[in-house]
Formats: C-alpha cells, sequence, structure tokens
DNA sequence: AACATGATAAACT
DNA sequence: GTTTATCATGTTC
C-alpha cells in the first residue's frame, strides 16, 4: 500500500544551489520525499525518494573518496554538487548518488529506494517484472534498473533532460525519519556502524529495515 | 582480490 | 514467512 501520493502535481526541478551544501548529513534526509524523475530513451519514469546513505567524503571510510582519495572512478564525486555518479557494483548493479557540496569537496548521497510514481509499466519492463512488487525499487540496484539509469549517466547533471530531482512538497520532519548503520560497507570498520543511512518511518518502501 | 548487490533455492520457524 | 548460503558479474586498484 502506498501513502497515496499524488502524481498530478507537477513539481520545480531543485537547481545547483541545493546540492551545494556541505551538510551531507542534513542533503541525505532532506531528499527523503524528493522525486527522482528519469527520461531515458524517450521513456519517463519517477520514484519519490524513501531510502538514502549519506557519504562524507574524506573523513568516511566507507566512501570511495576516503582520505580524499583520486581515481578515475572517483573524479566524479569531486564536481560541484548536483551531478550524478553512477558507478556500477559487483559487475553488474549500476548504483545511483547525488553528488553534493561545492567542487572539490567529494560528498554524495546513495539513493536506495524509492516508491513507484510516474511510468509504472516501462519500469516493470525495464525489471522483467509483471506486476508491482516491493523489490521493484527496493535497493540501490533494483532501483537504478528501474529507472533506466546506467553508468552512462555518470558525471551528467541533475537539471535533465535524462535526469533530474524535483520538489512536489513531500517532506520528512527529523522525527518521522529513522537513522540507522549503512548497508554492505563492513570493510569500514568503525565507520561502518555510523548511523548515516535514513528513511521515513513506517514507509513500506525500503530495502532492508 | 575486493567490491556502497540481488536473485534464487533450500532449510528452517 | 524468514533466514542462510551461493553465485552471477566486470571494473577498479
Amino acid at each position: 500500500m502506498g501513502k497515496g501520493f499524488s502524481d498530478k502535481g507537477q513539481g520545480k526541478a531543485l537547481g545547483e544551489a541545493y546540492f551545494l551544501t556541505e551538510n551531507v548529513l542534513h542533503l541525505a534526509q532532506d531528499l527523503l520525499g524528493k522525486v527522482l524523475v528519469t527520461c531515458i530513451d524517450g521513456e519517463r519514469s519517477a520514484v519519490v525518494i524513501s531510502e538514502t546513505e549519506a557519504y562524507e567524503g574524506p573523513a568516511d571510510r566507507a566512501s570511495h573518496a576516503y582520505g580524499h582519495r583520486r581515481t578515475r572512478r572517483t573524479e566524479t564525486m569531486y564536481l560541484p554538487g548536483g551531478h550524478a555518479y553512477v558507478y556500477l557494483c559487483y559487475g553488474m548493479h549500476h548504483l545511483f548518488n547525488v553528488v553534493s557540496a561545492p567542487a572539490g569537496v567529494p560528498h554524495a548521497v546513495l539513493i536506495r529506494a524509492g516508491q513507484p510514481l510516474e511510468g509504472l509499466p516501462v519500469m516493470l519492463k525495464r525489471r522483467k517484472m509483471d506486476k508491482i512488487e516491493k523489490r521493484l525499487t527496493a535497493g540501490p540496484g533494483s532501483l537504478s534498473r528501474a529507472l533506466g539509469i546506467s553508468t552512462a549517466l555518470d558525471g551528467e547533471k541533475l537539471n535533465g533532460p535524462k535526469i533530474w530531482i524535483e520538489d512536489r512538497g513531500i517532506h520528512f520532519a527529523k522525527e518521522e525519519i529513522t537513522a540507522a548503520p549503512r548497508i554492505g560497507v563492513d570493510y569500514a570498520g568503525e565507520h561502518a556502524q555510523w548511523p548515516y543511512r535514513f528513511y521515513p518511518k513506517d514507509n513500506e518502501w525500503v530495502s532492508k529495515r
């Protein structure tokens, strides 16, 4: 069951300024409820963001940019906020991150799950599914697959025409958000326990409780 | 060799 | 229904 979010009201695409904050923990929480829209090969789809993880660049052992590491892959994270960082994980999953903070500060927010909002038929087709279930858009790999996001979008600006984020007025207060350790970052030692993963309390469109 | 995962199957409660 | 194990897969370091 959904919360019955309307898909009628068109929102306004968020501009670059929104993504320039260095407070990536706040941004990760503020992105909950925002609408992630893609238009790939003319096929449009959108979800309400329902699970995020903050990666605090240089200070965060779980981040690809820990210690200001610069490689061909991580170069995207050093772009100014408002770009897409998409990389291949485990050889098959295209994980989508929102680059944040000013140029040179490699913070990012991993988008882990969303609630389907627009383009359900094309999302089902991309996922090779025939009916809607939670796993359609839960988990970063599944979400990207449903939205048609691939590493072809790495470094793309989040102001369209292929991918952008809208504010349609859905917002969660801090008390409505659960903070928990991030998934799949055990290699990061103590940093793996940091509560940098966020989702709205009682939201069912979350990859793991 | 490691990796910010997901699908599946088998063996549980 | 839930937990647990296994493995597919390819880029990066």
